[in-house]
DNA sequence: CAATTTGATTAAAACGTTTTAATTGCTATA
DNA sequence: TATAGCAATTAAAACGTTTTAATCAAATTG
């Protein structure tokens, strides 16, 4: 049986809404009675229930949180953010409800939303994946009554709440890097190009070169995977296309892993044959060998922004209508021996 | 102004108790009139509020997910796990909360339980990690009037629900197959020795080279973290220590990559010189130079095993009494060519 | 044909909170 | 001494569901 407000009031005698006072703190009661409240609370082992509160308080206190394709969370990149929100939205007082969607079609995108609603998050942090730039799905979302919405990590539109990390900049400093050890034919490891990282990713490794008036033809480059097998494939494709490359730019570190692999294998030297930067600096990269030159970016900071961001706004709770958040973080480069002679 | 159970009953002119009936299913509705209480629902876009239902019906669809320390998230395994969670908990009809433990005090501990209690999931799964065979929090868990709670990759306990992966075993294979490969001194990199993981590891390691003979002092062993560095290094104490150490097995795969970094940077060849073996069978591993062999552990399996058991105790609901579940899964040794010449 | 059963529906109570509006007993003011 | 003002408290309503118990009409039974 269980223990509620009332059981509380009966044993403090006083009334429930008291005991609701004394508790919230949202009105005054006296010292006294207050003292043999928290007695009886302490007594009874008495703890309020979230539902019965939410639902009074239009307020659940549960962020969700949107992810495309359940087994990419395995990828570093899901895991850092995922720190970095739970972390600040423990600080703030939400807990984290986690939604999985498995493919992007607007069904089953909507499907998502409407169980979102339905348990009364306050917000939601969205970072599903467009495919092939469909955003169809934000006509609904601005119709439909949901809480409000943070984009994490895509492209910023200006309508929308986005936090996002600049791909493009990142290519180039990555590419920039590859040049000033005097690269000249840069190829380039894409993720799924249906990610629209991998094409700014791609888009700044393709303008750094035009930049420096070097070639960027597609021969040049090669769609991945993320998945260090599909840069061990390639790799090779792109060896055989062409034997004079001198530089290869890995759109994140595990394709870079299997790119040194794949030179390795055909007798090339990395960095002495050919130099390799690759994208998200995970832990492990400085292990790989030669240690690896990689892009790192603050995603456990973005994780936190979003959380940070979507509290405002529910605070703000629609009172005067607050202009779209936009957050573009920007990477960092990481340099190590890969690139390096 | 949100839309009502009662705002459709109006609107299909019936009390609100037969729109309950007509969505439910749990009294006879008729034909005519359950027609039009789905026309009325469609057309004022009505969904049901979660939280009062929960309210009523004593079950929230929740589970939560008990999880240690953050940035481990990062690592393979609970990404993994959590995958087959959020499968079969779907097709289960629940929704996943997340909730990290910071440190694992029984203080934090106990806050965590009660933060669920209160928001009244209708099961747990827990993973935080028994920091040196603490289990004093078991104590207040079976008193606290928790919901159930599945113990997920914990040490089997008769009085627990446990579903867990054989380390002992796993570890046991690994050197085992050394052995057979012809390796007569087996260093071992563990990982923190207050993950039981670790511990049970360390014993497969201990009594396989204990019945076949050889030598396994503690000189053999060293400590990581379970990040590749600590592998770097454990590599570099164990050669010093042993000169002649012919076979290594680390505890994961991102420490082997270490070791890798290690032997490679000290002129010795894997596996011509040295032996190698991991734990986990990350995506990368294969990848490695040269690939790594090592333990597969299914723990997408071990995860939805954990939200189906759940399930299951969740709708005896107490009224048998079940006896506990206990589950330990095999893992399987991959061999690649780290250990094979 | 009266009595019972059955099937569909409803009004009201319940779930566990917070909030509103009303009430009480004091103290300060005129 | 009456009046107003104030602080603390309470009873009751509300949040959005489901369930219980009651009602009613139609169908079945003896």
């Amino acid at each position: 049986m269980k223990i509620t407000i009332r059981d509380v009031a009966r044993h403090a005698k006083v009334s429930s809404g008291t005991v609701s006072n004394a508790l919230t703190g949202k009105r005054p009661v006296a010292e006294l009675t207050r003292n043999r409240i928290l007695a009886s609370i302490e007594e009874l082992d008495y703890t309020p229930d979230l539902l019965a509160q939410g639902l009074v308080n239009k307020r659940s206190h549960v962020v969700s949180i949107v992810i495309t394709e359940l087994r990419e969370l395995g990828f570093y990149g899901y895991s850092s953010a995922l720190t970095g929100i739970q972390r600040r939205a423990n600080e703030l007082g939400y807990s984290i409800m986690l939604n999985f969607v498995e493919g992007s079609t607007n069904k089953e995108i909507i499907a998502s939303l409407d169980q979102i609603r339905a348990r009364r998050s306050d917000g939601i942090i969205w970072t599903i994946h467009e495919i092939d730039g469909n955003r169809s799905w934000v006509k609904n979302i601005q119709s439909g009554n949901y809480p409000p919405i943070i984009f994490l990590h895509m492209h910023p539109d200006s309508s929308l709440n986005v936090i996002s990390i600049d791909n493009i900049t990142g290519a180039s400093m990555a590419v920039n890097h590859l040049i000033a050890q005097g690269a000249k034919k840069i190829g380039i490891i894409t993720g799924p190009l249906a990610w629209w990282e991998s094409q700014d990713r791609l888009e700044g490794w393709r303008s750094t070169l035009q930049a420096a008036g070097l070639e960027f033809d597609t021969s040049l480059t090669v769609e991945g995977n993320w998945l260090a097998e599909s840069g061990q494939k390639g790799m090779g494709v792109l060896l055989q296309r062409h034997p004079d490359l001198d530089a290869v730019f890995a759109c994140n570190d595990s394709m870079a892993l299997g790119a040194l692999y794949t030179a390795r294998s055909l007798g090339l030297s990395v960095p002495d044959n050919l130099l390799l930067v690759g994208y998200d600096d995970i832990p492990e990269s400085a292990s790989y060998w030669p240690p690896l030159t990689s892009v790192h970016q603050d995603l456990q900071q973005s994780g936190q922004n979003a959380v940070e961001a979507l509290h405002q706004i529910i605070e703000a709770d629609g009172e005067e209508k607050l202009s779209p958040t936009q957050q573009i973080l920007q990477p960092r480069l990481i340099v190590r021996g890969s690139s390096t002679r």
